[in-house]
DNA sequence: CGGATTTGACCCGCGC
DNA sequence: GCGCGGGTCAAATCCG
């Protein structure tokens, strides 16, 4: 990425949609200004694909591509208005990515919207195989060379000298007003590093899901230029139950977000439900929320009723 | 004491 | 080839 492009990144949560990876979601819904946003770019932008076919689980798991999901979210996303509580839900490809960082040519002279401009979900799940099969050599090596002593010291010198180029799993980043910089979405990470950020004051912190085999990965930071938006990007996807849903849900026991988390298939990124969800942390058990999802809907419940449950509205539009 | 976090070192890809 | 920056490792430290 070149220096002016990351200084707008910081300056505009949005330029990381349009400019750099050409794929976005803004959500500016559930403003805590205004109820009734409850029922408006959600609702349009989930009508802009069916449901009850297309999740955006389906679309984490390959069986839609970002074309769809930017498109039915462009609908929602070009307002600009309502800065109070975005969220922008973000597809990312690394190989955009790269485009975008290799100067004007791919990623800014474009127009951002262009739908041709996105790649498929099966390119990035091919690379997510890639990615496994290189960071599992990774992971195994020390396990694998029965070094000692010295040996063991320099054994990141002796990696394998096969150069495969390091692919990186889909990744979706959110950006979600908030005081905490780890959101609760249910599952639990460990930090395992953290970095100072370039042309910002906020460090960058890694996480990894602590579940065994689970190769996700988040990365937390903070917008520099307004410093109550935390960036949480997930890359990889959960082949595990969320830990909160196994705890047991009893209704009114589990916060929102956790609750959403227990709704929905494990490798959804959670946050997205969690952001569909009040943000206002106070939500009363006996509200419509909480009463409308039985035990058996928090886990089985197919997305679109779900949506249904959360969105009024959206089973009205439904549903008229 | 075990798990989580911190933090400096290291690796890797990329641009120049 | 070199330097830079992002990402990861792992020993040290913290903490419940």
């Amino acid at each position: 990425m070149s220096e002016e492009k990351k200084d707008l990144y910081h300056q505009d949560p949005f330029f990381y949609n349009q400019h750099e990876i050409n794929q976005s979601s803004l959500f500016p819904f559930f403003n805590d200004n205004n109820p009734s946003v409850y029922n408006h770019p959600v609702t349009q932008t989930l009508q802009g694909f069916d449901p009850s076919f297309m999740t955006f689980t389906d679309c984490l798991h390959g069986s839609m591509d970002y074309n769809t999901l930017s498109r039915a979210f462009d609908m929602s996303c070009n307002s600009p208005s309502g800065h109070q509580n975005h969220h922008l839900i973000t597809p990312i490809d690394t190989n955009l990515k790269k485009q975008a960082a290799m100067g004007d040519s791919a990623g800014t002279s474009e127009n951002p919207s262009t739908p041709n401009s996105s790649v498929s979900a099966s390119s990035s799940n091919e690379a997510a195989g890639e990615e496994e099969s290189d960071k599992s050599k990774k992971d195994k090596q020390p396990q694998g060379c029965e070094e000692d002593g010295d040996e063991a010291k320099s054994k990141k010198a002796n990696k394998p000298k096969k150069k495969e180029k390091r692919q990186r799993e889909p990744r979706f980043a959110f950006l979600t007003k908030s005081e905490i910089d780890h959101l609760e979405d249910g599952y639990r990470w460990r930090k395992y590093g953290q970095k100072a950020v370039k042309n910002s004051p906020y460090p960058r912190s890694y996480y990894r899901c602590t579940s065994q085999k689970c190769t996700v990965k988040k990365r937390v930071e903070r917008n520099f230029q307004d410093p109550s938006i935390v960036i949480t990007t997930y890359e990889g996807q959960h082949n595990h139950q969320c830990p909160a849903t196994l705890r047991g849900n009893a209704a009114g026991m589990l916060s929102p977000s956790l609750l959403a988390c227990a709704s929905i298939r494990p490798s959804f990124p959670q946050q997205l439900l969690t952001q569909f969800l009040p943000t206002n942390n106070q939500v009363d058990p006996n509200s419509m929320f909480y009463r409308n999802l039985s035990a058996q809907q928090q886990l089985q419940l197919p997305d679109y009723g779900l949506l249904q449950d959360l969105v009024p509205s959206f089973s009205n539009r439904q549903k008229p």
